[in-house]
DNA sequence: CTGAAAGCGCTTACAG
DNA sequence: CTGAAAGCGCTTACAG
């Protein structure tokens, strides 16, 4: 197809009565050239319209700017959930800031995850890798250990023991500060439906849940805690078993919006008064949380943020090597599920 | 950080007793290779856990095998939007079977889509690009064809004079029977709130809305029709305008689900009866238009299958040269903003 | 069917 | 401060 000639660093060497090496070396504004002559080489640049070839540059100095992404394929955490909408976005802008781009890929067939990486990493396609998730024997995180590839995971290690990069909200605090609202609310039965068990922000939220409840005396119930996945099944499943099981939490306390309309689709149609029978305070703050019939309380985790820091924190990793962990701070939306006096909403 | 030293295509042909070129083109699957060559060639291969370099083959064949995708950075159009996120599911799926990567850029500061894509482009990164709209008069398809670059778009030509590889919905006949069935469950005076005027899109929708009503005699009214943005606000304030300024028709065709759920929110403001004295319809079929309060009826229009189907005909033009389009069918979902018979929802 | 050689467009020690 | 040369890891006409 494309048959224009590339104008290259050669044309520009030429013109500006240089060598290829100078010209290299304006262009990675090495301090061992002279102003005068940088600045003809730039003139001469210009003019000729030249753009030096990352492909080229990569192969000479192995590195290629690019970062990869290993899109996940299940509809559940994709379609639905605006976490990795939000996350990207906040990943590629990023990287935009440094100057990188990003790889994205994802998996078929028998492949996974790691079968993906492996690809992108053996072709030499990307310098680092952001994982979107961790869990709690999380494969993807052991093998970029093991092979020594940087990277950087939105989400924390189990516990501290395991170092790597990482960005995360304080879950377990946010969970607690829910939990806390709901019992200042006068709620005494708080019941918490959680998503998949094996997310470390899953485990996060419970212990956070779990500590506000002994904190308070509350009694801490087996007969109150679920897991499921992220989705609307998991909140009206769990929901129905509460009631039907005469278990009569007067709060439910949902990891992820999704969950959260389920559990409220279920208080509907029992026409349960919320939030003076039951409360419902959930996470994420999408859209959904605020614009639903009854607008839910919840927990905005500033995805797009933590998708920008974990990039901040990769290419710093790459250029200095020194491991990083930060913290994002969430926001609490106290919205009408879990309170009759929020005021706005 | 990674000094782990490479097994390249010359490791390779040293143990199988090859050329470097030899290997290459078992690589490549040349034909003019003796079987029995290729066979101790992929052994070896395989013994030496060797992996092409993407990137040095990028260099010698002038080809990356990587898509370039512009995001775009107004929040309105990807961060509420699920459009982009299901249409990006789709190219990265179409992608991955071509044995393509996807590399996704946005821009910054004072740039723009364009420039981004130069920069893409002239560094060699990318073979084509998907443009995930297409505007009334769009720069980056004038710029594409300009230079020649290989790209598909998400949406149509405004007229058929400009010849382009798009993927697209019939939006005029989507739109169209929209409207019949709006005609079809009594109503008399339908409006339509449409979302950025500029977008092919949104030109087509109105224009299938027209094309109902004209034929079936009812008015084609000035005062009906509005356009603004892909958003909640647009739907409140001309919904509010229209019952404020005694308009009050007694359906109204947003195009968007967001905008639909403006409208709906002021219709329960005022306690005006959906669907009895105002249906609402709508586009795209979020999980938002089936979880809301009023279930609303809205038009599927796959962006997933849109976003696969670019890239399987950017692949095949950048390998064949051949232009093509294709209408990807649409399903309307009848839900009881718009029909009080409507069953399940 | 296979190999030697040149080349893709850069970078970077080395030498001056 | 600048240049000549080698090299990054492939591909591909050309020759045999």
């Amino acid at each position: 197809m494309q048959s224009i000639k590339r104008t290259t660093i050669k044309d520009v060497a030429k013109m500006a009565n240089v060598s290829p090496s100078t010209v290299s070396r304006v262009i990675s504004n090495s301090p061992r050239i002279s102003e005068e002559t940088a600045k003809r080489v730039k003139y001469c640049m210009n003019e000729l319209g030249y753009y030096p070839n990352a492909i080229a540059r990569s192969l000479a100095n192995k590195t290629s700017n690019t970062i990869g992404l290993i899109m996940p394929v299940r509809p559940g955490e994709t379609l639905l959930n605006p976490f990795f909408q939000e996350a990207l976005r906040g990943i590629v802008r990023g990287a935009t800031v440094c100057s990188y781009d990003v790889l994205l890929a994802t998996f078929q067939g028998g492949e996974d995850e790691i079968d993906s990486m492996r690809k992108l990493i053996s072709a030499s396609k990307i310098d680092g890798v952001i994982l979107m998730t961790s869990r709690v024997n999380d494969n993807a995180i052991k093998y970029l250990r093991e092979i020594n590839f940087p990277f950087c995971v939105i989400g924390s290690p189990l516990d501290d023991k395991q170092i790597f990069n990482h960005v995360d909200n304080d879950n377990i605090t946010a969970s607690y500060e829910l939990t806390k609202h709901l019992i200042d609310e006068g709620k005494k039965k708080i019941a918490i439906i959680a998503g998949d068990k094996n997310l470390i922000a899953t485990v996060h939220r419970i212990k956070g849940y779990e500590k506000a409840l002994i904190e308070t005396q509350c009694k801490l119930d087996e007969n109150l805690i679920y897991t499921g996945d992220f989705d609307e099944k998991t909140g009206y499943t769990y929901a129905k078993y509460l009631f039907e099981n005469k278990i009569n939490p007067d709060a439910i306390l949902a990891t992820d919006d999704l969950v959260a309309f389920g559990v409220v689709r279920y208080l509907l149609e029992k026409d349960i008064k919320i939030p003076d029978e039951v409360a419902v305070a959930s996470f994420n703050n999408s859209i959904l949380s605020r614009q639903f019939q009854i607008p839910i309380t919840s927990v905005d985790i500033h995805a797009d943020t933590l998708g920008e820091e974990a990039v901040k924190i990769l290419i710093e990793y790459m250029q200095e090597g020194k491991v990083k962990r930060k913290i994002v701070p969430h926001t609490i939306h106290i919205r009408r599920s879990s309170s009759s006096k929020s005021s706005r909403f």
